[in-house]
DNA sequence: TCCTGTTGACTTGTATGGTAGTAGGCAAGT
DNA sequence: ACTTGCCTACTACCATACAAGTCAACAGGA
């Protein structure tokens, strides 16, 4: 349920604590931050060795991540990294833009000042990074999503996305180089401008637009890695 | 992902296909149906033998239902059925009012013909066993809703909530003879209903009083049975 | 050359044994 | 009577062994 992305490279294993647990999410961060490719073959004695373990707790990890839509087990034949779902990305989004919007409604309402300053803090922090480390700057947006639904009274909803964003993450790790962070500073600066000005439609409407933002650079990434997708058709959709 | 629940009494393991994920299903269908009790001993090994298989898939069965919020895994002390989490039921409902409310939205927007006349068939059937068994209505209901989403094109949504809605339905059930079910069919009524006029605010505005009525039981439950719930103080919450 | 049947090295799924930790009862000492 | 320490019966967790299915390479015959 705690689900952080972990730095990969400085990971190690604790041998005090439960195996399975820290594999899922050694595993699942590998996946989201495209260490581990789509398609990408996944062996269970192979992982097992590499960590020092046994086959079991890496598939004890294996089938948690399957129900998270990260992989795909095979039977008798193997274990692979799953291709990004189009349309379980856009169901994601869909799904976020809902609930999202109704969480940034709910603060308008009340326009807590303390809140508000607490935002914008962070906004200076993300502008601080923007333009060094795109993936730091992933991590804050995380924080600040975070923040509006802890503000709400709402964080245990937070946990109900948490499959949903993974599915979002991915792609956006796939070019996080060339995420257009200016305009995603922008907007989450429109969502505090809104909620601080009690405009409850106004604040609904700048989270859905950011939410959509997003992955405005979806259909330039399936073209530029077809293989990573799981039905190419969708860039034809309705 | 495929998620339905199944008859306890006439269930049996199909011996040709994987075991663990059978598993899963039965005993997630007996926690949801109030079956195996909140706070109840389920033994690893016990389970085994009833089954006649060995304790792995069991185990594994175990993990994916700790990640659904329905069991708890203790080490080395046993594993044991969650009790409700009142906030996490709250959690759930705010989820599906933002999510459902915008498909019915969708819905509105075009007020397909076809779709009116399926959904009213369905209002017929659900008519039919109003009074004979509230079990066969939650059924209905549970189709109604994924129709929905279906003829919204965003079928793929309705698996997201999945995990939301079984913490919902766990309330459902422990009083499902008092269902008011009457009630529930005129919402469901009101909003084909505001579909077809694609009045949309209407239609959500429906679908969210929907979504709110389901758990109106719920204080009541929590009142009659204490000790199914995590934390009582909730009663007095905002 | 092409087709076919077999073999063997893979894979995941299941079964079982061993280890460490917990809880509770019982007996000895205060 | 009360506390303390041990001992037994449990538990989940991990390791290992076995079973069953898949796939590709290869040999042999048409």
């Amino acid at each position: 349920m705690a689900l952080a992305l972990v730095d990969i490279d400085a990971w190690q294993l604790d041998h005090g604590k439960a195996v399975s647990p820290q594999l899922r999410i050694v595993l699942r961060s590998r996946i989201i931050r495209n260490d581990l490719k789509p398609m990408c073959r996944l062996s269970e004695p192979e992982l097992a060795k590499e960590y020092g373990v046994s086959r079991q707790p890496v598939r004890e990890a294996f089938i948690t991540l399957v129900d998270e839509g990260l992989l795909e087990i095979r039977p008798q034949r193997g274990t692979f990294v799953k291709r990004i779902d189009f349309e379980a990305v856009l169901n994601g989004r869909f799904v976020r833009e809902a609930v999202e919007a109704d969480i940034v409604g709910k603060l308008a309402e009340r326009a807590d000042p303390a809140l508000i300053r607490h935002l914008r803090e962070q906004l200076t922090e993300q502008s601080r990074v923007a333009d060094r480390s795109p993936e730091q700057f992933i991590e804050l947006d995380e924080t600040f999503h975070i923040s509006l639904a802890s503000a709400a009274g709402l964080k245990g909803v937070w946990d109900y996305l948490e499959p949903v964003k993974s599915q979002m993450d991915r792609v956006r790790f796939i070019t996080f180089e060339e995420l257009p962070i200016a305009r995603l500073i922008r907007q989450h600066t429109e969502i505090v401008d809104q909620i601080e000005r009690q405009d409850v439609a106004a604040a609904k409407a700048a989270t859905r637009q950011h939410l959509r933002e997003i992955l405005n650079s979806l259909p330039e990434i399936q073209e530029l890695y077809p293989d990573y997708f799981e039905n190419s058709r969708a860039l034809t959709g309705e």
